[in-house]
DNA sequence: TAAAATTACTACAACGTTTTCGTGTTGATA
DNA sequence: TATCAACACGAAAACGTTGTAGTAATTTTA
């Protein structure tokens, strides 16, 4: 219907030159008192607004972030990203959304996708594939085009970026050291496979919790769980037989520390309907406080990652890498922030 | 580092026009098959990408949509997006987010940030503050500026554009005349005040049900829970005794219909800590079919709405009026596509 | 009263593309 | 041997801005 008002029109119908337009409009001195407000008032009047495209080829940014996630339907990267745009919108840019869904080529894709100008900086968590692959190529190339890039959660430690992580050997080993204080004996770890780096981690601080205390871990309490079923139809299926085989050879296991909530929701179904009581027989804590958590019966002792925090912390460091990078091009060292988890304690531990 | 590499340093290298390059890469027949080739090996040799944003403003199309929800955290709007971005990714085309958080003013402020040539289109649910506000300039301001808009799930009628929603009042009405199948003879319902436009369409599909079925709804089984407490500390408190207090005064309700999957999961708990056995003694059916419902204990029974597939239909709209706003000039006239529900009998049902 | 300074503008280049409209070579045609 | 296509390329405008470098007209200064 209506076109775009550009200054070009506004110019011509004012019967001034654009560039005295677009002065008028930012209020400079070269531009006479009267002539700024006979501009501003027809700019008004045709509700004249800057085209932000032009405006990003001419400042070469285009004030939009660019965040890559594995999946957006998980609690934990819905609350980083609403941190970031939060953070982001405070500062007056966009955040732009790519989904690898686990891929890497979709990761890759992506981020090529955006990398052609659309972003100034990029926000990534990577996909479970490129972790298997350990193919960093998009990575170092991205940050060789001198783009920002910030890695969350799912990090490597070999690309030279500002990282934003929790400690998850900390969180796991506080969860586990829990468990042991409030009178479990035998505890079990539900864990992923060890190139998911989160899972790895979480590990190690269960072990380095059970070594601490005396307690030598048994490798049969660790359930490496095969997460690339979980996009598959039945994958809780699977999950639930694997908790229940445990269970059934292992009866006095008590106490599950679980690397994320579902696993963790899983194995108190599974234990429930066997006729475990938690916390009085099972104490369970997982990592995450997600809904899940909160709405589970009891109500999951969980440890919190506060994926907020993260969110907006990556976007605070990409931003600054953004505006660093223009403002001077001594490279600055490269950041990895560690943001503390909670133990959060609710009906599943006693 | 390394500076983007454009047409013109191509150019300058290989000692042509930039317009033979650009040509060249696009396969002119203008353009020799040796100068092709030749550069063709260069802009590979270099790794040349052409700039989104100056292909944005010649073509006066970002290739991208702007996607505006109330919140991220929540299940059925992250399945959404998933849809949008999944069919967007397809056609080509990139999507952005932004958040209101429930208010007006930041639903305003994200649409005016994106409509500034950012993007070529809009999904839009409405915050709640915008509902209960009733001003919808914004969207009619965006449909002025022929900016192509599509509402899905909380629309208003008065706004001529494309819509996707759920039949709220079917999947209600068969979802509490499900309930009275089974053998419930005393239904409540807790729902949203009214002028949250989906609790109110089914609110009117529960009321139609126990019409058909002979039944009188008694005004204290209508549990209209203040949904602006949603993001206070305690709101579930605040639902907790709501629920609470119905059950001691009507301890014969047998069947709850739940607007969403958090209320039908609150009642659950309540009910169950109150000596309600359920199924048993009192049936639930909630709607959206989340975490929550899949994972509660037991398994609440409810209404999927095929999030997933709104958000590709949505997509699939906007992007088929960016094209014929191209195309053709004459409107269109708006559709308005109608998902349907499916019920989702789970353990919460007899 | 001539030079200098101030005022209030305008022209133009630039950001990186695409595309239309030239234009200078060829080789073929009349 | 003029005339004309065909070929292969280049110049320039355009998309909508901003900012630098002019430039007239007026006012101040010496």
């Amino acid at each position: 219907m209506k076109k775009r008002v550009t200054l070009k029109e506004l110019a011509r119908e004012l019967d001034v030159s654009i560039s005295t337009v677009s002065k008028a409009l930012k209020n400079s001195p070269e531009i006479s008192q009267d002539t700024i407000e006979k501009v501003k008032a027809f700019a008004k009047l045709l509700k004249y607004r800057p085209n932000n495209i032009a405006l990003s080829l001419k400042n070469r940014k285009t004030k939009t972030i660019g965040i890559i996630i594995p999946d957006i339907v998980h609690h934990f990267f819905t609350k980083v990203i609403k941190g970031v745009e939060n953070y982001a919108n405070k500062k007056g840019y966009n955040v732009i959304i790519g989904l690898s869904n686990e891929s890497f080529a979709n990761e890759v894709i992506n981020m090529e996708m955006l990398a052609n100008g659309s972003i100034d900086g990029f926000i990534v968590s990577m996909s479970r594939e490129t972790m298997q692959r350990q193919d960093y190529q998009h990575f170092t190339e991205t940050l060789n085009e001198d783009i920002p890039l910030v890695m969350f959660d799912r990090i490597v430690a070999e690309i030279p970026c500002d990282k934003v992580i929790v400690d998850d050997t900390k969180g796991a080993k506080i969860a586990v050291e829990t468990l042991l204080k409030k009178g479990a004996k035998k505890i079990a770890i539900m864990t992923t496979k060890d190139y998911v780096s989160v899972g790895r981690l979480r590990t190690k601080g269960y072990l380095e919790a059970l070594k601490n205390n005396g307690i030598n871990p048994a490798s049969e309490l660790i359930l490496k769980i095969d997460d690339d079923l979980l996009y598959e139809q039945d994958h809780l299926g699977v999950i639930e037989k694997q908790v229940q085989e445990l269970l059934l050879i292992h009866p006095d296991v008590d106490g599950i520390f679980a690397v994320n909530e579902l696993y963790a929701v899983v194995a108190m179904k599974v234990a429930k309907k066997m006729g475990f009581e938690i916390p009085n027989d099972l104490q369970v804590i997982g990592f995450t406080d997600g809904m899940l958590s909160k709405h589970a019966t009891p109500a999951l002792s969980t440890v919190s990652q506060h994926g907020e925090s993260m969110g907006a912390k990556a976007a605070e460091l990409v931003i600054k890498r953004i505006n660093g990078r223009i403002d001077n091009q001594t490279k600055e060292p490269t950041n990895t922030i560690v943001i503390s988890t909670d133990l959060i304690l609710r009906g599943s531990t006693k």
